[in-house]
DNA sequence: ATCGTGATTGTTAGC
DNA sequence: GCTAACAATCACGAT
């Protein structure tokens, strides 16, 4: 059963920007109950917190699995990216141009923190698939 | 003091 | 198609 000496985490030093995989949704699932787990009994290790995530991961609802099975899928579609840069980097002898972009915006401007209200009422929602993300991320690229 | 282990399931990539 | 390994995490153990 040991797949690996290590449970996980092997040195990602083998490569500069090591691309790590895209997490599945029972990870995704896993650093949302972890916290919670861990506040109720914090005591518990990783590989008893894991068992009770494990446990838990049944019990979810197929709709909430699914929920997290997007949210893994979207972590793919970046990972693929990832890759693509990762590719780039390694492909020609150019040294990633150390980090092209001009730092992390100076400028915290944000934008309208204004909540589109009226649609969605925070309720009933297993049916609907909405996405609750009302701001997903917008990165204004100056 | 620091590194690595341990346990869960899923996903990805190689053969 | 199947197998192998790796993804996060953090208390605890070993060195």
């Amino acid at each position: 059963m040991p797949r690996n000496a290590a449970g996980s985490s092997k040195k990602a030093t083998k490569d500069p920007n090591a691309p790590k995989r895209p997490l599945s949704a029972f990870f995704l699932f896993s650093q949302d109950e972890r916290p919670d787990i861990k506040k109720k009994t914090p005591s518990m290790s990783v590989g008893d917190i894991s068992k009770e995530i494990g446990a838990r991961w049944k019990k979810v609802s197929d709709d909430v699995k699914k929920r997290y099975e997007q949210k893994a899928a979207v972590e793919k579609q970046k990972y693929e990216v990832r890759l693509s840069e990762y590719k780039k980097s390694s492909g020609s002898g150019s040294p990633a141009k150390a980090s092209a972009k001009g730092s992390a915006k100076a400028a915290p401007s944000k934008k309208s923190p204004k909540k589109p209200v009226g649609k969605k009422s925070a309720k009933s929602k297993s049916s609907d698939e909405d996405n609750d993300d009302d701001d997903e991320e917008d990165e204004d690229e100056d």
